[in-house]
RNA sequence: UGGGAUGUAGCCAAGCGGUAAGGCACCAGACUUUGACUCUGGCAUUCGCAGGUUCGAUCCCUGCCAUCCCAG
């Protein structure tokens, strides 16, 4: 029996490289593309995701649909990243996206229309462990390009469906395997940033798309001291250096963003540091709970390098993370996501971030 | 209109006769599914203005202007 796929397609390198996968794997592949925003925000005259996944889907041979969800994206992720920005936090869309989209809506179609499962090019892989039946989420054999971070949040039934045939491979060599099929998809330019925001001027599209105004406000510093007026909370994130317009002796950082008051405090650089946090929205993937204290690294930005800590389970799927070594600019809203060796063990949103030598 | 001090890029600030350090900010690039961090590069033909001395002045002299402090 075939095993028939869906195939999420961007037109960019590690997607196509997916689809030429799977096809010449003997999968019976169909590929998908997204219309997740109106054309001229996302897209521009150099490239469209639609345009580029529908040629490269015809020189595969396989069928190619395209999905407009624009509603969707709308109330699963830009709105809670708008949402988030009101609040003070820093949100890191993509996480969202993938839950609610890539692995929400976008899987739930393959199914309906009877695919086994859905595959994407993130950089990642999935194991069945036996032992413990669960499918266990793991990093990238190219753990410099590895994005289970942006993964976590993936449920056992998603991660049933889901295919990363990217796992195992190197950039160099998705990139290769596409060119020497011919595919011209290969010269496209890595995708970065907020795919909905394709200039990255991220405040003026608060502003101007989403009519989110964040007025100005004071910068002062830990003492109270005001150095400057500041262009709207949503516009920086704890540790954040440029843009801040102040001079000063030595490079003066964002260390916290005062909702309430309207207020950026600022600080050097070690005043970043944290010792613990507090995250919620838990999600647990190698194990199904967590009783009691736990050892992991834990991984609270992006392309921050993980740390040692412990985890205490709190009420209300949340966790208290003590770090064995203070941890730079943590960052409520942002994601931590927690390993154990090379699995995911979880992950959840930090809540707040917490400083006992301090307090 | 008495006395003292200071005027170097957006900010702070070296230089004190030999042809403009450095830091912060800013800009560009690299890195990056977060405009974070980080890294690399750029950023005063010119030193308040006008004269003078000198082969040569930001550094010496004169005047002017500006700012600050002390003026009982």
């Amino acid at each position: 029996m075939t095993k028939t796929v869906m195939a999420a397609m961007s037109g960019g390198v590690d997607s196509t490289a997916v689809a030429v996968l799977l096809a010449e794997q003997g999968y019976d592949v169909t590929g998908a593309t997204l219309r997740l925003h109106s054309a001229g925000i996302g897209e521009t005259e150099s490239y469209s995701a639609e345009d580029d996944s529908r040629a490269a889907a015809r020189l595969i041979g396989i069928p190619h649909l395209v999905f407009d969800i624009q509603d969707a994206f709308n109330t699963s992720v830009i709105k809670p990243f708008a949402d988030a920005y009101l609040s003070g936090l820093t949100p890191n869309p993509c996480v969202e996206c993938n839950k609610t989209v890539k692995f929400g809506v976008l899987l739930q179609k393959a199914l309906e229309l009877g695919m086994d499962r859905i595959a994407t090019g993130h950089y990642a892989r999935v194991e069945y462990d036996d032992v413990s039946g669960r499918y266990l989420l793991k990093k990238a054999a190219d753990t410099a390009k590895d994005q289970t971070y942006v993964l976590y949040t993936l449920s056992q039934q998603q991660l049933k469906h889901v295919l990363f045939p990217l796992g195992g491979f190197k950039k160099d060599e998705a990139r290769a395997l596409i060119t020497a099929r011919g595919l011209t998809n290969a010269q496209r330019k890595e995708s970065q940033d907020i795919c909905f925001i394709p200039d990255g001027d991220y405040g003026a599209y608060l502003e101007n798309t989403l009519n989110i105004h964040s007025p100005p406000g004071l910068f002062t510093d830990l003492t109270g001291r005001v150095l400057g007026e500041h262009k709207g909370l949503i516009r920086y994130t704890i540790g954040q250096r440029r843009g801040l317009g102040i001079s000063a002796e030595r490079p003066l950082y964002v260390v916290m963003k005062d909702a309430a008051t309207n207020t950026v405090v600022v600080g050097g650089e070690e005043n970043l540091y944290s010792d613990s946090m507090t995250v919620g929205h838990v999600n647990l993937i190698a194990v199904k709970e967590l009783k009691e204290l736990a050892r992991a690294t834990v991984k609270t930005r992006y392309s921050q390098k993980e740390a040692p800590a412990t985890l205490t389970p709190l009420e209300g799927n949340r966790l208290h993370i003590q770090f064995d070594v203070p941890q730079r600019a943590v960052t409520p809203g942002q994601s931590a996501v927690f390993y154990t060796g090379d699995s995911v063990l979880g992950g959840g949103k930090i809540i707040s971030a917490g400083n006992s030598a301090k307090e």
